[in-house]
DNA sequence: ACTCCATACCTAGTGTTGCTAGGTATGGAA
DNA sequence: TTCCATACCTAGCAACACTAGGTATGGAGT
């Protein structure tokens, strides 16, 4: 369970430039050392929803010796909310390190 | 949205010791300084669902001069439960905060 | 006396979310 | 030629947190 953090996942994976879903998968399993081994049942419908919201947006490409993808980038709505995003995470995170017991930062 | 934390923080409101569930909201909401205030239809389910779970017990008690109240304890459960929770809190949060931008460890 | 609020509990139903479990298809390695 | 990694997709499900109601009592204010 990403338990709703998904979006703001996703996009921070697509503010260094844009990309396509399996590779934003892979991104996402290794900058988390595979703690989000993120299925594609997850990540593909996510990125539909982010792009029927504004936030992403996206373009079918061929590279010459491969396969279609679909890349996509962020819109400035989307870099918005990301900002917006990461916010309520610090907020969120912050709260819950609180009520869980104070010393939330082991080395 | 809570994001399916509800349930290492109620567990860890109760770790103080027994509760009733209208204590319990006003502890989370005091001590997340508002940021968790959260509906009783959101709390009173998942504390029958976490005594159903074994992690709770309850007894409804009536104070001298008061309406009744049932108050929920921790189980032994419930304490192994919290520890894992807390883990796994720990690196949820862990690989979020890397995910979200790096800088991670505020002093 | 009456009203209102805070306290204190409850549940049915709903929308969102992430996942399971399937499906299609291609390029390259064994 | 078989298999795996790549690369996309969707229908349906289960869990979760919330909305929106409901019941009831004690105390404070007018």
């Amino acid at each position: 369970m990403l338990k709703g953090h998904l979006d703001a996942i996703v996009l921070a994976a697509l503010e260094a430039g844009p990309a396509h879903g399996y590779a934003i998968i892979e991104t996402i399993k290794s900058r988390s050392t595979s703690t989000f081994d993120l299925p594609e049942g997850t990540v593909y419908p996510a990125l539909h929803r982010l792009e029927q919201a504004g936030l992403l947006s996206s373009t079918w490409t061929t590279p010459p010796g491969g396969r279609r993808r679909r890349v996509y980038s962020l819109t400035k709505a989307g870099s918005a909310a990301l900002a917006q995003r990461r916010k309520v995470w610090g907020r969120f995170s912050r709260a819950v390190d609180t009520l869980l017991g104070g010393r939330a930062w082991p080395a």
